[in-house]
This record gives C-alpha cells, sequence and structure tokens, in this order.
DNA sequence: GCCGTTTTCGGCCCGACTGTTTTCAGTCG
C-alpha cells in the first residue's frame, strides 16, 4: 500500500465516523492522520518495520495499532467494521465536490449504491429522472449540482492539477484583468501558487478594497467563466471554460496583512499556527488577532504579513516553508533557514547543445556560443554542456570515442576563444549518461577520460523492484567521474511517479562520497522533489540545482529549480552552483 | 483519537457560503 492509499483509507474511515456520529474530535483525528500520511515522504510500510509509525505527529497508539494490522494482514478488523457497515457507493460520491459524508450516506442508503464501480453512473441517471429534488433536504439546485458535479467528473476537468507555469499564467490573467477596476487596490495570486508547490490545483486570488460589491461583480463577469460557483459579501469563486477554478476574497487594506497570510496556507500550516496563537490566548483569522475569552474584544489589524508573525513572537515565515512540518517550532527558536535565491545561481550545469553526436535521446538547439552568450546574459560564471550520450546500439566505441572527441575540441576551442574571454562563461564538458538496468554507464571506458564530470541517469526500465534500482543507482554514481545524479526519481508530474528506490541509502552514499543530487527545474519534473530534497538535506547531502535546458528559452526556468530547493529548506550552502568557478570546479574534477 | 511552555485530563482553527429551511446543517478552504 502507497502512502497515498493510506491517506484515502483514513479519509473514507473519517467519513464513516461523521455517518455515525462519532466524537468530532475522533474524525478530526483520523482526518488530520490522512493528512499527514499523504504528506510526509517517508515509507510507511518501513516506518511500521521499525516500530516508528507513532513518530508521525497526529499518529497515537490507535490509528498506529490499526495500521500495523493493515501492514500485517492487508485489512484491520476494526476498519472493516466501520465501513462494511455502510453502502459502499457512498465512498465514491465523497469524490464529488459538494458532497460530504453525510450527503452521500443519504443517497447511497436511499438509492442502495452498494457498488462502488457503479455508484457514479447510477446516481447520475437518478438525478437526471427528477428524484433526488423528492428527497426531505434535497431541492431542485442540489439536484442541479449534483448532475453537473458528475459530467466535470466523466469529463474529467480540473481532474489534473496545473503545473507551476501553467498556474502562474491563470492567476496573471486574471489579476491584469482585475487590475483594471479601479476598486481594487492591491492584488496577489496565493496558495499553493504563492508557495510555489509543483503543482496547482486552485488559483487564489487575493484584493484589497473598500468597495468589495464591485470588486466581486468584475470577477464573475470575467469573460472566460464558465460557471460562478459562489458570489458573498467577500468572496466568490468562478469556473472558467478551460476547466479551473478561481477562489478570490476580499477585505479592506488594513487587514491585507492578515489575509494574505489566510489565504496562503497551507491549511495545516494555518491549522498549526491558530493551534499555537490559541495556546497564547490568541484567536487568528483572516480578519486579524482578536484576545480569547473577553467578549467583544477588539481585533488587532495587520496590513503587513511580516508583523503578523512577529506578534505572534515569530519569525517571518516564508510561504515556500508554510507545509504545516516544524517551520513554526522553527521560527518561534529562531531556526528558520535562510533560503538561497535565484541570484545565489551562479552557473547551469545541465544543458543539452545542439552538436551532433548520435545520441538514442533528443538532442538541443542552440549551439555552443548561444548558450554562453544567454549564460552572459542571465550573469553566470559557468555552465555545463550534457549531452545524452552517443546511442550505444546503432555505433561502434570507435565512433562514439570520436564524436565525442570532436565535441570535446569544440568545447575547448571555445573556452579558449576571444568570445568567452569577453563574456567570461566556462564551459565544462560533460555528459548525461544512461545507467543502464545493470547499473553500468552506457558509455565506452576509454572515452570517460573526455570529460570534466559525468552526469548520471535513469532513462529506461523503471520498473523494476525497489532494491534492484537502489543498486543500479548506487552502482552507477561509484564511477569517480559521476559527480552528479540527474533527476533522481524520474518523476513526470501529472503523467507518471517516480520510480522507487531506497532514497536514504542513496542519500547517505552521496553524502559519504561527495556525490550531487540534481534539482532539475523543468517544470514537468521538478526532481529531486521538494519533500525528498528536505529529507536529503538533513542527512547533509548537496545538491546542484539544473534547467536540463534542450533549447535557449528554457534557461530561464532556473527559477522552477530554486522554489523547489527553497521548499526543502535549502541554504545557499546546500546548492553547490551557487560557488564560483574555482570552488564548483574543486567539487566537480576529480583526476582520480 | 491525539496531545502537553498553564493541562496525562480536558481541550481540540476559524470563518464564508449555499440550499433548504424558518434558524441551521453541511461543505469547503
Amino acid at each position: 500500500m502507497t502512502n497515498e492509499e493510506i491517506g484515502d483509507l483514513l479519509e473514507d474511515i473519517a467519513a464513516a465516523y461523521e455517518v455515525k456520529g462519532a466524537n468530532r474530535f475522533r474524525i478530526m483525528a483520523y482526518q488530520n492522520a490522512s493528512e499527514a500520511f499523504r504528506h510526509t515522504s517517508v515509507d510507511l510500510k518501513k516506518l511500521w518495520q521499525e516500530g516508528k509509525l507513532e513518530s508521525i505527529g497526529g499518529i497515537g497508539p490507535s490509528i498506529a495499532s490499526h495500521l500495523s494490522e493493515v501492514f500485517e494482514k492487508g485489512e484491520s478488523k476494526h476498519f472493516q467494521k466501520i465501513i462494511k457497515s455502510l453502502p459502499e457507493g457512498m465512498f465514491e460520491l465523497l469524490k464529488l465536490p459538494g458532497i460530504g459524508p453525510k450527503t452521500a450516506y443519504k443517497l447511497a442508503k436511499r438509492f442502495k449504491l452498494n457498488n462502488a464501480s457503479t455508484a457514479l453512473l447510477e446516481l447520475g441517471k437518478i438525478a437526471s429522472q427528477g428524484e433526488i429534488r423528492k428527497l426531505s433536504g434535497f431541492g431542485e439546485k442540489s439536484e442541479k449540482k449534483i448532475l453537473e458535479a458528475i459530467e466535470d467528473q466523466k469529463e474529467k476537468k480540473g481532474g489534473k492539477r496545473m503545473l507551476l507555469p501553467v498556474a502562474e499564467e491563470v492567476a496573471q490573467a486574471l489579476v491584469d484583468y482585475l487590475k483594471k477596476e479601479p476598486a481594487c487596490k492591491k492584488i496577489e495570486a496565493l496558495g499553493s501558487l504563492r508557495r510555489k508547490a509543483a503543482t496547482i490545483g486552485d488559483v487564489d486570488l487575493a484584493v484589497s478594497s473598500n468597495k468589495p460589491k464591485k470588486v466581486i461583480d468584475k470577477f464573475t463577469s470575467y469573460p472566460e467563466v464558465k460557471k460562478i460557483a459562489v458570489k458573498g459579501e467577500g468572496t466568490a469563486r468562478i469556473n472558467l471554460r478551460n476547466g479551473r477554478q478561481i477562489d478570490l476574497k476580499v477585505v479592506e487594506l488594513a487587514c491585507f496583512g492578515s489575509l494574505l497570510q489566510h489565504f496562503t496556507g497551507s491549511k495545516a500550516h494555518n491549522i498549526a499556527l491558530r493551534e499555537y496563537a490559541l495556546k497564547k490566548g490568541w484567536s487568528l483569522s483572516e480578519y486579524g488577532i482578536k484576545k480569547l475569552k473577553t467578549q467583544k474584544s477588539k481585533l488587532i489589524k495587520f496590513s503587513d504579513e511580516e508583523k503578523f508573525y512577529r506578534f505572534l513572537g515569530l519569525d517571518y515565515i516564508l510561504p515556500e516553508l508554510r507545509e504545516g512540518e516544524d517551520e513554526i517550532e522553527s521560527a518561534k527558536n529562531h531556526k528558520l533557514p535562510n533560503l538561497v535565491k535565484l541570484s545565489d545561481i551562479k552557473g547551469d550545469l545541465h544543458i543539452h547543445s545542439n552538436i551532433d553526436i548520435a545520441t538514442s535521446h533528443d538532442k538541443g538547439s542552440a549551439s555552443l556560443e548561444q548558450i554562453g552568450r544567454k549564460a552572459a546574459e542571465l550573469g553566470y560564471r559557468y555552465v555545463a554542456i550534457a549531452d545524452h550520450n552517443p546511442a550505444t546500439t546503432t555505433n561502434s566505441e570507435k565512433k562514439i570515442f570520436n564524436l565525442l572527441e570532436m565535441r570535446k575540441a569544440k568545447i575547448d576551442k571555445y573556452n579558449n576563444s576571444s568570445e568567452k574571454r569577453e563574456k567570461s562563461v566556462y564551459i565544462f564538458c560533460s555528459l548525461e549518461v544512461d545507467i543502464k538496468p545493470d547499473g553500468s554507464l552506457a558509455l565506452p571506458k576509454m572515452a570517460f577520460d573526455l570529460f570534466d564530470f559525468l552526469i548520471a541517469a535513469v532513462h529506461t526500465s523503471f520498473n523494476m523492484s525497489k532494491k534492484k534500482m537502489t543498486k543500479r543507482i548506487l552502482s552507477a554514481l561509484k564511477h569517480p567521474k559521476v559527480k552528479i545524479l540527474a533527476h533522481p526519481t524520474g518523476r513526470m508530474l501529472n503523467r507518471r511517479s517516480g520510480y522507487e528506490a531506497d532514497w536514504d541509502k542513496i542519500f547517505e552514499y552521496c553524502k559519504k562520497n561527495k556525490k550531487f543530487l540534481e534539482i532539475n527545474a523543468w517544470p514537468l519534473r521538478l526532481d529531486l522533489p521538494d519533500l525528498l530534497a528536505r529529507r536529503a538535506r538533513g542527512k547533509g547531502v548537496k545538491f546542484i540545482v539544473n534547467t536540463d535546458s534542450h533549447e535557449l528559452p528554457h534557461m530561464d526556468l532556473m527559477r522552477y529549480g530554486v522554489y523547489v530547493a527553497r521548499r526543502g529548506w535549502c541554504e545557499k550552502s546546500d546548492i553547490i552552483n551557487t560557488r564560483n568557478l574555482k570552488e564548483i570546479s574543486k567539487y566537480l574534477i576529480s583526476n582520480t
């Protein structure tokens, strides 16, 4: 069972308890546990084997023991008992927006939706026959809403989360639009977009204004609107024709700081922050801070978000850190990291050029000179050309050597050219080498000396056992020329999850042997993922943020990799390509 | 069911909106 599946299971248990009218705090405990499992990068089964399930916050003796049974026997008697007494279809209906446990149960019970795989289909039929409106507590509107939700589900609209640059574009278009309304004083995109998460579900916008109605009216008449889902006095939600959902909140300027705080989230961070504040006798909301237990206590307002945190005795917590882990504790103890910035980056060590070396994977489109000029524009001091290795199946070893020798000569020539001297961008001679399924590198022995260093990467045979994949990666890293493991997990957002490997073992090896993990800035990859980056950092591993550019404009995408590093709590010192040329050469070039 | 810088017992984030009622439950972020 994956962490995600365990999260789903506990969410279902929470829903079942809700239907049964259990103590609401028990329900919350299961919801918290579900969230905690979804957001951890630790392998739960491994944690269970070590008997440390309770080391995760929100997991106590009860849930840990039920889960132990699940790991051991495949299911827990207690969980089965709770779930089995309810119609199976109920848990499918929960996937529809606007339908919670109570509603799902009512519908599933009344219409006997006992089969999970057909429940949505059946409910759709029932709704279109006008049967739902006849139930007490339901009406025409709720029936229509259910029908629409099922239709959306079928089209899988909004099912996929947006990649960060896509969400930025959607948000920017709306910000530009809202700016035309003079009643909008300040506009900001918040939520996971501001926290720079790898993928974004909904776009959240905050506006400060003393005429909220005008703002809401402008917002809901956005030309791309397909449906106005919510329209209140201070908030609204629209669904766009492209399937995206946008949330808007409006407050007066004096409260804008607390709104930024509230609407940036994450939910887990806000809950933790509010619990922390409660203990100090304060109650937090998007409007400000109130003293507890005093009737009609005055609201303290914050136009500035930093002051909101400082008021609570905390250092300012940057949005990228607000995931409800231990950032509040760290802020209290002045232990927050000084996060790496884009301007700290001095070079990009994974760039594909247009030099033709008969690669098996795609080559780049830019020349060395173009890459050098672009790097200079970005303020870099060095780059590494890391084309894919020549295909080993169609080229002889001699041919491969000749191609790579020709390529090295071109790079040497560039480094000795007047162009280089003017721009002062040094080009390392590297290569992105396939790690073959047996762990060997796809490069003839005689060619290794042609490189300053190598970047190793898995591009084939993803479906291996965890043990085999770990061994495969480790044996590739063992080669003294290999310094960097590119896009370590192989994930492609919205397409495939990464392959499984014993990351702790790999991290320990990297730390001990001075190998570096790439944080790949390509928005579809963002790999190493943030959670793993934080775990690796905890073990003392260092990183290199690379764009993996295949075209010149891709070199501008470095910031997405820096976001990942920041979400992984990385400081400048954790990132090797913040060093100057002399220092980084010491890290990467070995003569052994 | 979980948790501990007032607590191993007695707390547990805070507020908005919708739809169906007629003062509120359910859902959401």
